[in-house]
DNA sequence: GAATCATTTGAAAGCGCTTTGGTTAACACC
DNA sequence: GGTGTTAACCAAAGCGCTTTCAAATGATTC
């Protein structure tokens, strides 16, 4: 069924019958209603590419997740933030598209999805902390938000991050106050500027309190559980081992426990962790008491509020870009306790 | 830059440009070879909605992953089955598009999805064991591929699927094998088919041995870690608790290793935990050794598999619906050992 | 009763592409 | 020279919608 059928149907022309749908004043009460019981009844629904051709509008936003071509890992988390973004573009009718890319051909992704013009908006993640797809997108004139942040070059973009800085400086302060200084960063990949930011935060807490940063205690991976394990099982190997570990998501926090149980010591006893917590709902921290110490914000709700924003630029071009940090809580669970003396 | 202002350029109607660019034989070398460098110049490229309007075609694959209403958890798995499938969209020209749909609105999304055109062809994940999608989608006319199956019902439709009886019946027999008879099902939501068919083969091995299954030892719900780890607390707390465990997932897994450590045991020594290993990359099961033995099968492998086969099966309407049955590998890792005598 | 106005409807153009059904020119053949 | 054939190109219709501009109708005003 398409519109002429249907303004067929009903004796009507196809401009009265896209009135009544969309909404326009001009049409009479009695021919509206008469419009949408006709659609429902015959199940109308609009084509899409149709529309979008009229409208210059593809009701789209795209989502680019790149995998590097060497580890071609994919993230987790992006389940987490898409079904966020998700809901709310379900909510207001745009539809999202997902495009997996190789970090060697990003570029090339973008300027065709704007030359093809299948999206009206586009968010990019885990930018680097000199990321170059920003200034692209810039030039491209393509309403685009980063979730994440990169530090350096122009800051004039449309942004959803987390406090990285300050999370992990209070959790580190947090250790520090247990009486810990032997405190090991088990950190994701220092490229990406979250994850850059964390590493600021540890380190200008260790730093105010005058606390020594051994460089043998840092480590910086994709975070995955191994990177965990192998990291922490290194650094416990170690004449002085360290006595807390600051990690850098969930997944790599069992990695890092895997390691202190194989060791013979106890989580939360000899050893503390805190975790950064992104609240994936397929790996929970624990159900009533947090089974990791940890900084947590909900990498869901950062997809929802994303969404939001960018649809927001999108329907006020004026707008300006949007930007929004977010704080992480920190919430205390089982795996830290005062540093053992010795 | 469109194809009429390309046109224009080259002093060629459009209708030439257009068929030197889609490679039709009517068009001279020379010619053909002048477009194609001028829509390179031109940066060029042919609207998605205009060539979809004219074609028919969308040139997209849907993703419908439902989350229950109650329980909102987005399955990690979907992250990597769908960097699977992506590969070959991109490969093949395709772009995939992503519902997040709440349980109760399917059927409306996929009627939606048909009627407006939006897509081509679509793969739906997790089925029930009577899932009425299947005959729905058959009913649609829109080609599409399951990721799993259904046991009951029409047999008649297109479907990627590990054998899972066969895979948690082997991993029971190797359990069997090395002693072990209070065996413990830590399932997936046995709703689900695959959950049902894991139950079904581990209760196949188990009565072809003649051992008893305790009914208070088969938990199933939704394969978080927390599951797992309350489902082994749980059992381990019985006063003839349970000397191996089987599982449905790694992260479901980690809960349980994380009640048997908490329980004062040792995995490998005195509790044998056998666990289907989606190979996640974010997730991988140890690094050289693994840590679990397992029933391993790529998830991202199944991706890839589904998306060609439906690429296929939208490019010969007369192919009929395409199935493939993938096997688990069986892999030994730290995880299991002969059952303690007692 | 004529003029004005608001209300409601419709014809047709246009979005950017593909594709049908030509047309033209060059060439070969008898 | 006339007839076919072929290669190379083009004009225009059509995909299903929105939107501009015009027209018809009935109500209102003087």
């Amino acid at each position: 069924m398409n519109l002429k059928e249907l303004a067929e149907n009903l004796g009507l022309s196809q401009t009265t019958v896209s009135r009544a749908l969309n909404g326009y004043p001009e049409v009479s009460e009695a021919t509206r209603v008469r419009v949408l019981q006709a659609a429902e009844q015959y199940n109308y629904r609009p084509n899409t590419r149709a529309k979008g051709l009229a409208t210059g509008r593809s009701m789209a936003i795209g989502h680019v997740i790149s995998t590097s071509t060497k580890t071609e890992l994919v993230n987790p988390i992006f389940a987490d933030f898409i079904a966020g973004a998700g809901e709310t573009y379900a909510k207001n009718g745009y539809d999202m598209l997902l495009s997996i890319v190789s970090d060697d051909e990003e570029a090339r992704v973008y300027r065709d999805l704007k030359a093809k013009g299948t999206i009206d908006g586009i968010i990019i993640h885990a930018p680097k902390v000199n990321d170059l797809r920003i200034p692209l997108l810039q030039q491209l004139d393509l309403p685009f938000l980063v979730h994440g942040r990169s530090s350096r070059g122009s800051s004039d973009y449309a942004w959803v991050d987390v406090n990285n800085e300050q999370a992990f400086q209070r959790a580190t302060e947090f250790l520090l106050d247990l009486g810990h200084t032997r405190i090991a960063l088990v950190n994701g990949d220092e490229n990406i500027d979250f994850a850059k930011k964390r590493r600021d935060g540890f380190l200008s807490a260790m730093k105010t309190r005058g606390v020594d940063v051994r460089p043998d205690l840092m480590r910086s991976d994709d975070m995955t559980e191994v990177h965990g394990y192998v990291s922490a099982k290194d650094m416990l190997a170690f004449d002085v081992p360290p006595t807390a570990f600051l990690v850098a998501s969930t997944i790599t926090a069992y990695g890092v426990r895997r390691a202190i149980e194989e060791s013979g010591k106890v989580m939360g006893r000899e050893i503390s962790v805190i975790t950064y917590d992104d609240a994936l709902s397929y790996f929970r921290n624990g159900n009533e008491v947090p089974v990791f110490t940890a900084t947590r914000s909900s990498v869901q709700e950062a997809g929802r509020i994303s969404a939001e924003l960018l649809l927001e630029m999108i329907a006020n071009p004026g707008l300006g870009p949007q930007q929004r940090l977010l704080e992480a809580q920190l919430v205390i669970g089982k795996s830290t306790a005062p540093a053992p003396k010795d």
